[in-house]
DNA sequence: ATTATCTATAGATCTATAGATAATGC
DNA sequence: ATTATCTATAGATCTATAGATAATGC
């Protein structure tokens, strides 16, 4: 019974914020965004449900600021040809908690009428693009890397929505290999070697 | 001006559950279950909205109902070594109206806290396994199927809901070609003819 | 004194229902 | 007369805000 007087907690607003970026992450990912309410952001994070506006504004710009926080940690920063398979690691990798894979599961399922998580979408696929369009000569590049960032997409989804089994306990490199050796014919390099 | 009196529709019960229906299936596919409202519904219905609980229930009721009538639409019945390219081209078919191309995608978006549309999940999962398993002699059968269906939600959520381009303006000849060559790679029948 | 935290509540939805109205079938 | 359709509204959220309370820094 700690609840006696309202007592209110100790004062840190930058971890207050922290708190609440990492429950609206957590939360925004495992339910969507309409399906998950301030409360519960404010819950999670152990803080009161006023200090999100205090702290945010409005729920869209927390979401906004969890997309911004997030957007562009999936395109890793690393040669063409190792992007797809450290995307691949770090998606499959069972320490990163699964349900909390990344926000832009949440942004894609938050349906296409807020504007900025149209634009993360829109920025997620071009840097997809720009990187893996760069490892296959076919003239229809950009297609087939769209073909790539939809089986990511999908994984994701079976992954973190559905938890589909035998997909979520599989071993990651089982996975890696299956997916690298598909993907590999798919973005087929012309196999006479160019110049250079 | 044709809003002078009320004025009562026409009584069709059948036609107006249908309206519903389609309206429903359509609006939940575009933005998903949550933000979808019953309003939104009976005006693309173009029926009054108490309309809706008459004939459904709840709203959650007529989220079933629209499962039920299209969940098995996805597993054509064909022989297995074309299930997957004729689900490829109903899906990318442009007579089919995108975003309209299935409440699957639906059932995916919204959030695993509904039971119904969770059983939905696992049923077209446990469908695409056992047809589609059946075409590879792999031990990790299973796995494989698993990472199939990734790329059709994967390419379902892309083209619907994020209408991404090209994807979305490709021929789906194309796509499917594609699709299905990575496919036979992930698929991988042992070389080696076996009796029979 | 400053400002992080909390209380209380306004205002806007949204689902769902009860009961009134009007179109069809006999 | 029956019943499909419509009106009006209850009741339950949910976001957001205004202002009170209390923990820290000087």
């Amino acid at each position: 019974m700690t609840s006696e007087a309202p007592e209110h907690r100790r004062r840190d607003a930058s971890a207050t914020k922290a708190a609440l970026l990492r429950a609206a992450q957590e939360l925004f990912t495992e339910r969507g965004y309409e399906r998950t309410t301030v409360r519960d952001i404010a819950d999670r994070a152990g803080v009161n449900q006023a200090l999100l506006f205090r702290y945010f504004g409005t729920k869209e710009d927390l979401f906004h600021a969890v997309l911004a926080t997030q957007s562009r940690v999936l395109v890793a920063e690393s040669p063409a040809e190792q992007v797809l398979a450290e995307t691949l690691a770090r998606m499959l990798n069972p320490n990163t908690d699964i349900g909390q894979e990344s926000v832009w599961l949440a942004a894609l399922r938050s349906s296409g009428h807020d504007s900025a998580a149209d634009a993360i979408r829109k920025q997620l696929g071009e840097d997809y693009v720009r990187v893996l369009g760069s490892l296959t000569d076919a003239e229809d590049a950009d297609l087939r890397v769209d073909l790539v960032l939809a089986w990511l997409v999908g994984l994701g989804m079976l992954r973190s929505v559905v938890r589909k089994e035998p997909l979520v306990s599989a071993d990651p490199e089982d996975v890696a290999r299956l997916v690298l050796r598909s993907v590999s014919v798919l973005l087929e390099r012309v196999d006479t070697e160019p110049a250079g």
